[in-house]
DNA sequence: CCGGTATCGTCAGTGCACAGACGAAATATT
DNA sequence: AATATTTCGTCTGTGCACTGACGATACCGG
């Protein structure tokens, strides 16, 4: 019997959080606006006018799953997609006035979901959790892009 | 400009974590067989013939989930599905020679895989890090079910 | 023994997430 | 100016994950 612990797994424990997440938001936020939908939203929000591949940087979404997220959104008219008559490969993406109240609406519920989910932890507890996450995510993503070699080899 | 700094929010670092892991157990692991596979793989291993639903308990997914995981295992001839002869409702699972196997061997590139995954990390973050996701996944998975009342509503 | 209830697996529907291929548009090279 | 390369969005295919509904089986009270 060879079976492993998974609970020493962070990859695991990665998908076991992220599902808890998942169900919190649910019943604590929104059943209509996910949690990745809201993020390309507040990005929007941040800087209206993004196109869809920067949108993808600013939350860690690939091109294909900004695609559908955006559509999503747009179904719902609460963001606008027009084609940037500089750069026709482009769409430039805005929130409408509908999304700007949605965000503002979801981002308070927002807080109160994230105090229940990290309320197991002191406060200190909670500053070291996110930093560590962070952390481990960073140089995770990190390890995609090999960091351009000082001189390009050929 | 009311947008959220969303590298607080629990959430979007879990899914971004998520992702991370998935894309270095792609490149560190396996590309055939998916972290979730492995995961029912490995409960298999410990428990041979246990049924659908608390293999399901076992990992943390649900039903419908499980019954693709399974569904792919089998179609790879790595466990084995049959009818419980004294509970016709049941399916009872076992991994075959081959699925042990492949057990195996991915335990050993799993581990090498957490360790570069934790390597940002010294070996004190790395308990604490652990033992923190754990402690959040488990409330959260705890508000689902709300603990029988005491007496029933009725 | 028999009807009500609970449990298990399945199925349909929705949504996130990736890789790989492709066409259109822009930029770089020659 | 003509061709090659890069970039952006899209599309296809695979896989995870949940909800809600359904049929079959098992169990329980009368």
């Amino acid at each position: 019997m060879a079976a492993v612990d998974l609970s020493t797994h962070p990859g695991h424990l990665a998908r076991r959080l992220q599902q808890a997440h998942y169900l919190l938001w649910n019943t604590m936020v929104s059943e209509e606006i996910t949690s990745p939908q809201y993020a390309v939203l507040n990005a929007l929000v941040a800087e209206p006018g993004l196109d869809q591949r920067t949108v993808g940087e600013r939350v860690g979404l690939d091109r294909s799953t900004v695609a559908e997220v955006v559509s999503r959104l747009g179904r719902r008219d609460l963001i606008d997609k027009v084609r940037d008559p500089e750069d026709g490969r482009r769409s430039l993406l805005r929130p409408t006035d509908d999304g700007v109240r949605a965000h503002r609406r979801l981002t308070v519920r927002t807080a109160r979901m994230n105090q229940v989910f990290l309320a197991p932890l002191s406060a200190d507890e909670q500053s070291v959790f996110l930093d560590l996450i962070q952390r481990v995510a960073d140089a995770a993503e990190g390890l995609r892009n090999p960091a351009e070699p000082l001189t390009s080899p050929r």
